[in-house]
DNA sequence: TCAAATCTTGACCATTTGGACAGGTTTTAT
DNA sequence: ATAAAACCTGTCCAAATGGTCAAGATTTGA
């Protein structure tokens, strides 16, 4: 796979198009998925021949990964930032403003994200076992002290955090439906 | 466009694999979309040569809209379950449980019609402005009453239809993720 | 019964698509 | 300065794909 992108490094001047392309192809694979996107459209999105685009990645897989990797570092990150040994209401406050945030802006990634999960998370399935189920976990168990200490109505804590996402989620996803009932 | 299927008629021996065509259509639209879908792999789902396929739908996009229109026809139903006359809170139950169960019983058909919001609605714009948004609007009416009853918290009504929406939606939609994390 | 209408399908075609590659240009290190 | 390394891209190609078609099979209606 792709040189990491994930931890900053010193970018050098030469790998400003690595990054353009990795944007031009989220966009793209969020839009139409893996199989509907085309390489000739993420080099259009991204200004270049479609021939440089293959010679920073060889192949539309090899893409794709890279930049489901992209995403997943950038949410790591934000998984980071609460710690189970917080104030369990710090905790969730941190939770639902950080997914928030990041719904809102970087819509195009969750909708990759979600898009890949739909189908099953064929490219994904690792990483869901290993990094994002115990991560619920561990976010749930904040929520269940909660419930213990009275300071809420006690509920399902893996389903709350659900219902959280979904909400959030839904904001990101869904922008044009918003918008157009909305107004 | 197609035969409409959405009202019950008495069906003819020789239109059951316009049904099957259909069904297969939307499995493969709802996992890889538009231009992802393949006709070849919808006739594998459909268990039938290509050109059969192509007999009963002339295009990959006449074949998309009849899918989407099947499904429109669904939810109408769903929507005129619903008046305005109820009771707020039947009304409000009312919606959520119609969801819920539209959203599990046929998660395929709830994912495709995501799918395309997702992509700005291209094929759905006249519907969406001219059905779901005075319907929005109507339900809204509802819970706005319940709330000048005193009988709930006053928020935007609106968006605590888009929230339970969003709620039902993603529970369906995601059901590889939830799967995957609650094992 | 039998001809018209409807359905079925293997074979085929034009276009699109992912990808290879050679030859050229620019950058980097010494 | 200069050679090696890295980068760029026009051109090409094999495979995949949406769609056509003609010839045959089946159903329908009179």
């Amino acid at each position: 796979m792709a040189p990491k992108m994930s931890t900053k490094e010193v970018q050098k001047p030469r790998d400003k198009h690595f990054t353009t392309i990795l944007f031009a192809a989220q966009e793209e694979f969020a839009t139409h998925g893996l199989k509907g996107a085309r390489m000739q459209a993420i080099a259009d999105r991204a200004g270049l021949p479609k021939a440089n685009v293959h010679y920073y990645f060889k192949t539309k897989v090899s893409l794709y990964l890279a930049v489901l990797d992209n995403i997943i570092a950038t949410w790591d990150d934000f998984f980071n930032d609460v710690s189970v040994d917080d104030d369990p209401a710090i905790a969730l406050d941190t939770f639902i403003r950080a997914k928030v945030r990041l719904s809102f802006e970087n819509p195009t990634a969750s909708r990759l994200f979600a898009n890949e999960i739909l189908q099953g998370a064929p490219y994904l399935s690792d990483y869901m076992r290993e990094v994002l189920r115990p991560w619920v976990n561990n976010r749930a168990k904040v929520v269940h002290e909660w419930m213990n200490a009275g300071k809420m109505i006690a509920t399902d804590p893996v389903l709350l955090i659900f219902m959280i996402w979904a909400t959030t989620q839904h904001y990101a996803d869904f922008q044009a439906q918003v918008l157009g009932i909305l107004g």
